[in-house]
DNA sequence: ATGGTTGCTTAGCAA
């Protein structure tokens, strides 16, 4: 079983990548971040046509998250329900067979010291007390998207240049770092070992030619999916092609 | 290097 994380920047934009993609690597689960289209805009029938079930979180403009698969999906929850009045379209908890996929597209902060990076630490902790109200460690569970966080140093491929950036600070590691004491994995950088993979690359650095990247874009499992994981990678060519989102798809295959 | 590029929406914001 694959699933696939991919933040597109905006899927309207996206779709003569994303359609031949899908084609192509034929992912059990998708989940999107970053659609930028409110739902009654939403490509619906393009993403029928490629046999994928489809269900989203939309919003005008900004953020928005989707959960793709080729098996039944069901919507356990659209937004983290805490009673927080945010309208921001972050979260999509879904069911997909036996395993429980949550699509998720963190804040990305802005600047050390915003009100958008308040909005990033607070969003952080909701999502933790998401986990402890909601959620078990026993179960499986799999949380695929963009977490706007590098974990270490190993995930910047220059990490003086990004230090003490939003992607980087010792409070979102930490915060990082909590999500792992709950009992998520990090799946990904379990199956890499100490190799050097990136999923972001930013536009404004021209960044690509030198592999100025970081990976921001993970898989947290909890141990009884981690346990089945047999590889994992990123799609590093889709961002290389055409009119690329600054995001690859970062995958994890599933035994079973 | 406080620039650079892209997308949505139309000059400014967010990433």
């Amino acid at each position: 079983m694959r699933l696939v994380t991919w933040n597109v920047n905006s899927i309207r934009s996206r779709l003569d990548q994303l359609l031949p993609w899908l084609d192509a690597t034929q992912p059990d689960v998708v989940c999107l971040q970053e659609l930028k289209v409110q739902e009654s805009e939403f490509p619906y029938a393009e993403i029928a046509m490629t046999g994928y079930q489809v269900q989203l979180v939309g919003q005008k403009t900004y953020n928005g998250v989707a959960v793709l698969a080729r098996q039944h999906l069901a919507v356990v929850a659209t937004s983290l329900g805490d009673g927080v009045d945010d309208p921001q379209a972050r979260w999509l908890d879904c069911r997909v067979g036996d395993v429980r996929v949550i699509s998720v597209y963190v804040p990305n902060g802005s600047e050390v010291g915003s009100d958008k990076y308040a909005y990033k630490l607070k969003w952080l902790q909701r999502m933790h007390a998401y986990l402890v109200r909601n959620c078990t460690p026993g179960e499986k569970l799999a949380i695929g998207g963009d977490y706007n966080i590098a974990p270490d140093d190993l995930d910047v491929r220059y990490p003086a240049a990004w230090r003490d950036t939003v992607l980087c600070t010792p409070a979102v590691r930490a915060a990082w770092r909590q999500l792992g004491q709950w009992g998520l994995r990090d799946s990904v950088r379990d199956q890499l070992g100490e190799q050097r993979l990136f999923s972001w690359w930013d536009y404004r650095n021209v960044g690509l030619q030198r592999n100025d990247g970081l990976r921001i874009d993970h898989w947290l499992c909890t141990p009884p999916l981690a346990a089945q994981v047999t590889a994992a990678g990123v799609d590093k060519y889709v961002r290389e092609g055409e009119k690329p989102s600054d995001h690859a798809p970062v995958w994890i295959e599933i035994a079973n």
